[in-house]
DNA sequence: GTTCCGCATGAATCGATAG
DNA sequence: ACTATCGATTCATGCGGAA
């Protein structure tokens, strides 16, 4: 297997996307500033504003996904006048309007956040994950992130002699053998669309909110080693990092430089075939 | 404290609910039927109408809702198509032009969702329990669903007796002596906004539609003894009930004459002031 | 009384088949 | 092309009978 290329693009998406090649990248997989949020990167969008600013990024995304690739976005709506703010789901009617499927919502639910509470509101302790695709038929691999089954399982296990399992074990090991399926129907069930996962907390260096666990766990789903993944608003290169371990090319832009530099030195470890993207440009101030 | 009272009506919901008094509910906790279900019921509204079939009847619960009261919605978009339906986004914003405020999403995970599996999604394991209001000032009592620090999805006992839970409801409903609030201090934490709880699938002689503890907890955080809760799509009384137990006074509508049976016999158990409004009407088959 | 095992049962979804 | 019905698939849970 060749080494997995990563490309580091420094730039505004909104531009940079353009130099993409139509129907190239198998997965879009990001977190885009929340409204309201990052007021010193892409100028703080003000929720009434989301919707009109996302679109021209999402369509470039429409036109560099292949037909048979996914896009999962991690958004969130902020509270505003101590209610939840409509653009996310006027995003999605928007997103549908510009060719994008709806597939599926996720749910990400950040399992280690303390409990607390507001006057009016409760501790906010998931996030979306709305799947979007381009066409019905769509790579997905469901057997890469098989999980143990619950407890029933067990005492099946039980049954099973020692030997046999032993036996059975190495036959994972061995590469795909017919009975894999048989050894992981006993043992392992498919998950379902609500993730577990701790946020990263002691995190200080860079502002990633995301754990890699999450990238993780879409890119295994929905690509295969060589595949492309994409990540317009890198942040500091968990995607990235995550999709090289993986075995995958990615791609991955980011507008602030202190970002982009994180990025760079934590790919610099990896076994990656680094390429800089750093055309010069005129920044666009009208954001 | 006087016996609280539960008011069973039969017949559709959108004539029934101009009977109650305007300003005169402090809770409104339902699952309607979901788009394409139940077809049976209330003749399978189809997902292209419901925004549509709904928005009547939210405008009177809007009207019979105190200013400090909530709506509690337990909805879900079906799978049209491959593609999520967007109805569901549809009604927030609809209801919101309708004078509702959109204060919270609350997400009900369920871990033992219904089994399948298909090539190009997995278990549906979460649905929306939708926080709607009449006004910024609603009465919450944040403190009545404190739960045990640490995981407090795992820590809810399950297996409660019907005479221990009314035990326990009994303590809490002697109101918070100071050891009490002492002991909640120290030992408990407020919860989040994802609520675990298992659906109760193969149960008793009545298909509940969620169980018990999820009107419960909403109940507990939204009203105080005395208050009124109304549940216009009853079912098997669920929700009427668990209002009983806890001191509040219920409004249960139900169409459905089977299922009206089941929850006058569930409710005939129980110590309440029981009252039935079976005003003769005629069935409306534009339905 | 325990623990263990078997079994039925869900707010489901897809793909194929038939009208 | 569009709708209606049917079979196959899948797993956490609670109940009941057995050891």
């Amino acid at each position: 297997m060749p080494r997995p290329e990563i490309r580091l693009v420094l730039g505004d998406c909104r531009q940079r996307l353009k130099e993409i090649e139509s129907d190239s990248v198998d997965l879009v997989v990001t977190s885009p500033p929340y409204a309201d949020s990052r007021a010193n990167t892409y100028g703080g969008i003000r929720p009434d504003e989301y919707v009109e600013w996302f679109l021209p990024i999402s369509a470039e995304l429409l036109r560099v996904l292949k037909p048979t690739g996914t896009f999962i976005l991690n958004i969130k709506e902020k509270v505003v006048n101590g209610e939840r703010h409509t653009y996310v789901l006027e995003l999605i009617l928007a997103m549908r309007r510009q060719g994008w499927l709806w597939t599926e919502e996720f749910i990400w639910h950040k399992k280690n956040s303390y409990p607390g509470k507001w006057p009016n509101r409760f501790r906010d302790a998931w996030e979306r994950l709305l799947q979007f695709n381009k066409s019905r038929k769509f790579n997905m691999y469901q057997e890469a992130v098989m999980v143990p089954m619950g407890d029933w399982a067990k005492s099946r296990l039980k049954k099973l002699s020692e030997t046999d399992k032993i036996r059975d074990v190495s036959k994972v090991g061995s590469g795909f053998g017919k009975n894999i399926s048989n050894w992981l129907r006993r043992e392992m069930a498919y998950p379902d669309n609500v993730l577990h996962m701790a946020t990263e907390c002691s995190n200080k260096n860079h502002s990633a909110v995301f754990p890699e666990e999450l990238p993780e766990w879409f890119i295994k789903l929905f690509t295969v080693e060589g595949d492309w993944v994409l990540d317009p608003f890198m942040g500091s290169g968990t995607t990235v990092c995550a999709a090289n371990r993986l075995g995958r090319n990615a791609i991955g832009i980011e507008l602030l430089p202190e970002h982009y530099e994180l990025a760079r030195r934590r790919v610099e470890s990896l076994p990656a075939l680094l390429l800089e993207v750093k055309t010069e440009y005129a920044p666009d101030q009208s954001c």
